[in-house]
DNA sequence: ACTAGCGGGACGACCCGTTTGT
DNA sequence: ACAAACGGGTCGTCCCGCTAGT
């Protein structure tokens, strides 16, 4: 789930190699079990230049887990123009893909939340906003296809994603993507 | 989803209460969140009684999930007898009703796993016996009702355990609950 | 150097168990290097036995290298009757032998005098009083020979045992054996 | 025997100061009772500092063994320039005088490996290293000076050099040193 | 007289996130 | 940008007492 794209404007290269070390190693070990002096380390920038574009540690987890929400955002725009149906499919697959990378590890905002117990921490904030980016994209593509229940549908997509996620890491990837592929066109085909 | 239920008979009063004080802790705020010395201030108990116990907080941490994982196999073992159909319809309500606790923090097994990359650990390999575990009960009720697919059925209804846990944290349990409900009758009545 | 020889009259068997296991221990171990947590465990005592034998754990080191001066004392009081220059000689053997022993681990006084700096301190008195009486043991020796100058050579020996056990941890006791011999028979032959 | 001189150029300050508070704190005091908060204390150092400087405290054992030995030679290599003979007499004579310091606690090389029992050890690796220069010191000046059996004898030199180095601790530096000197002169005078 | 277990508190080595001087 | 300082926190072990149970 997590990529590392510059996708700003005109952004420092240290901040930038900090960033994309810190989501290397955020998604991969864990944010409680990264130090920030591991970091630093391998970004190969100053202690004092972290602390100039972050200045705290919760801050460089928040700027994360903020551009995997704009990354996954970017991936879903930057799906070629299909219709409705076949951009909701091409989501799901995008999904399976990320899933069968090696270093796949789980869902990043669903990890970030697992070790960020306060619904109202600037983490939780952020997991919510992609969330929510999530289900509205759900939604607007049920209904631009005519599906009679666009809102619950969307509900029933998200908790579908949050399974092939958890259930990639936990289980299998290809079992996963077989499980769902009959659900989702089932699901999709409601609209009949 | 966690609870604290004594079931070894012979079982020190110092571990129950460090055991207990632990699973409160981890569940509540994750376990690389929660030190050692907190533990044992909380539980009442010395440090030296801690480590004749526990010989390191990695192997508190299987305790925990271990214990997880029974408590979760006795909440269902414990469910009156029924129609193998009702029995897992009362298996997902179990999970509905600890979602809406007001403790509820998600699923412990998918939070520890979030801290715990390393699928060879036995913290992991924890999560994975309670799974599989998961997995049968819900393939042997559905070979039970006669249900055509029992196999990929099985699969289908971990994955949605997932999305209900992960989506009653992170959204809403009722909003879940509503949206599940639809989607797993049927998914039941597939068999007709 | 260090062995393990019951000698008292009535005697715990707990104490001894105690003291042998702690003798094991400080001798292989280092007497830092090991607590008393370990040495009642393995010796299968409860702690409170501990304690009542043993005030603290720095008696306990005090009756460790009490024993050995004890036991040094008892290994050359059973040599067989012989002119004193045999005597002198077969101390020597004895501390040889023991260097070849697989468990040596240099001498029990010197290492333990190494761990205690304070010369006041109960350790470093019952060092000195076995050097005490390895001295005297020399020197009484040398003079029932009828050699020269008892007194100066006694101190030759000590140090001529000092170096040996030394270096026989250090370099090697085959090494170390053949380096003595002459040495040794030549500073008895100056009595002549 | 320990001594601390700067003999690298580039070398950290702090460095500086925590192998010169550890060298005087393990030899005063013996290893294992020195704790790294005691060093870091005495060294006006910052904990993330000694860390940075060294890896562990093993690390910084072996960095004091391995400075003793370097001082070492420095003291025999800075030694003006005589006969073999005279230069033999002239490093038991440094010994004495370091035996005679107030400071004096023995032997650094023989309390560290009692506290050392592993013969493997960097440690340990390091006392044989400084015991193996010495050794070929001695054999080298004998040989130079046309001594009849320099590697045997340089074996007893080193035994005689541990027995000074403990007799001066354990028992008294000046007895030590009378004793000595006549085997010594004894010793080398053998080449006639 | 011995065992088993636990409380207590200091200290062990080591790492944390953060700030400052240079 | 580097080195260092800082204080507190990590897990784990130290030695020692005390109570309860045989």
């Amino acid at each position: 789930m997590p990529a590392t794209v510059a996708e700003g404007q005109r952004e420092s290269p240290a901040r930038r190699r900090l960033l994309d070390t810190a989501t290397r190693l955020f998604y991969g070990e864990g944010i409680h079990a990264v130090g920030i002096d591991r970091i630093i380390a391998e970004a190969g920038v100053a202690k004092a230049t972290f602390y100039k574009h972050f200045p705290s540690k919760d801050e460089l987890v928040r700027a994360y887990v903020e551009e995997q929400d704009r990354l996954g955002r970017a991936l879903v725009a930057d799906l070629p123009p299909r219709s409705p149906r076949q951009t909701l499919l091409a989501i799901f697959d995008l999904y399976h893909q990320v899933a069968r990378q090696p270093d796949f590890r789980g869902c990043a905002f669903i990890n970030a939340a697992a070790e960020y117990p306060d619904p109202a921490s600037p983490v939780r904030r952020a997991v919510d906003e992609h969330r929510r980016w999530l289900r509205a994209q759900f939604r607007d593509l049920l209904a631009a296809e005519g599906h009679p229940d666009p809102r619950r549908t969307a509900d029933i997509l998200v908790l579908l994603v949050d399974g092939v996620l958890v259930g990639s890491e936990l289980d299998s990837p290809t079992r996963v993507r077989t499980t769902t592929r009959a659900a989702l066109t089932q699901l999709l085909d409601t609209s009949t």
